[in-house]
DNA sequence: ATTTCGTGTGTTATTTTTACGCACAAATAT
DNA sequence: ATATTTGTGCGTAAAAATAACACACGAAAT
């Protein structure tokens, strides 16, 4: 009786956030999971999460449960689908509000809390537990939208990255090949880039220019209500 | 005791699934509201929805209050977002998972249930009940991405409509405007539309060409990876 | 009777996208 | 050592899409 104190006169359903975390290599694009400890689904991966409490949106709660399990801080978290499906998880009913977060691979520590988070190639996750699976390929087609709109691929990329880590990106995301030269026009006369350094003085010739994410003038040019497209 | 009988050894939110519904009148764009009837904030103007039932999922319930609440049956739902502001219901914790669907005005009969159902300009919608001020905003936003990739615009006309009808949807939708005769060109060269009929005999010089949405032919574009565009 | 207006059908100029050409020198192969 | 391949930077020309606008016709309004 003393573990049972929470009573309602209908039914509720459990409420969990879940976040699928995108990270970029600078080939592929890679997914942090963790290893389940416990039933059900013991031994199986699936994405960071947790149950939601009283005092928490389901953001915050995704970005609680993401450091906790992770060691992930201050992510910049997404909602894009709440799973809803009745018998999704098979202890009792759970909801799951979904999330996305783009990271750089460099915020991810290794040790400490996140001692069963591992990251895996897009192409070699493992069949998930729950229906993770489909959230998996939801959460990329929302990516590949976004993508489209919005320069989040820079949260992927290190701080000062190249022409061609920027398109391996791009393709890497939307599935698709640009012509380097084409690309790279288009994305200087978007006017987002700025050069990093003017070059170091042992500039060998196939060394290539460093760029840096020009977040001000982007965030200058959405106001005036530009579009990117891809 | 006997009205207390869910119990849980942790706390759970209630849920529930809200519906914006919008329509189009020829001119403004429309949103469906029920008056409430009890406390809270009885007597305000909010969205169709309710409680979740354990047998359901967010989808489904969203279209049984819909009909329940309006009598409109078989709308087409997508889900949006789901609203979690720990204190966005005075009673208890209480989130939503809120959809939108574009009905014709035609489909919404008067009477039977939804007595108190009313369609109101969307420049005429007053102050709603709980966050629905702020799901209302994001169901716009949502609408006005969709509509620029996908043909949802036609969900929202009759059968049969005029290329004026059809940009006047488009410019009311996107608040913007656009060249007649550009308008007519693009539309016609996607391919998506067919002329009704051939013009009725007494045709008048000034009676337009009437449309009708090719979801067949739209269907097959799409497979082949086509993108609207607006 | 004259003017205004809504519709159908264009054409032309501009902008954007796409498809490549080429040089340079470092890296690699012979 | 010499030749070949490769990655980078900077172009240009053709093709396609977009934007701007001209005009006729006749019903509707004045």
């Amino acid at each position: 009786m003393s573990e049972q104190q929470f009573c309602y006169k209908y039914p509720h359903p459990s409420v969990t956030a879940d976040c699928v975390i995108f990270g970029f290599d600078g080939v592929a694009i890679k997914v942090l999971l963790i290893q389940r400890g416990i039933e059900p689904f013991k031994g199986k991966w699936a994405f960071p999460g947790g149950f939601m409490k009283m005092n928490e949106t389901a953001e915050e709660c995704a970005k609680r449960e993401l450091e906790e399990e992770t060691g992930l801080k201050n992510a910049s978290v997404e909602q894009f689908y709440t799973f809803s499906d009745v018998n999704r998880d098979p202890r009792e009913r759970v909801i799951t509000v979904a999330h996305y977060a783009l990271v750089k691979l460099s915020e991810v520590k290794g040790g400490d809390d996140a001692a069963s988070a591992k990251w895996f190639d897009l192409e070699t996750v493992p069949s998930l537990a729950f229906d993770h699976d489909r959230i998996l390929r939801m959460a990329l087609s929302r990516l590949k939208e976004r993508i489209c709109f919005e320069p989040i691929g820079f949260e992927l990329l290190p701080e000062l990255f190249t022409m061609t880590e920027l398109q391996n990106l791009y393709e890497a995301i939307l599935e698709v090949k640009f012509d380097r030269r084409n690309f790279y026009n288009k994305m200087l006369k978007l006017g987002i880039l700025i050069e990093a350094e003017p070059r170091p003085a042992n500039a060998s010739r196939r060394t290539p220019t460093k760029y840096r994410f020009n977040a001000e003038k982007y965030a200058e040019l959405k106001q005036k209500g530009f579009r990117l497209e891809f």
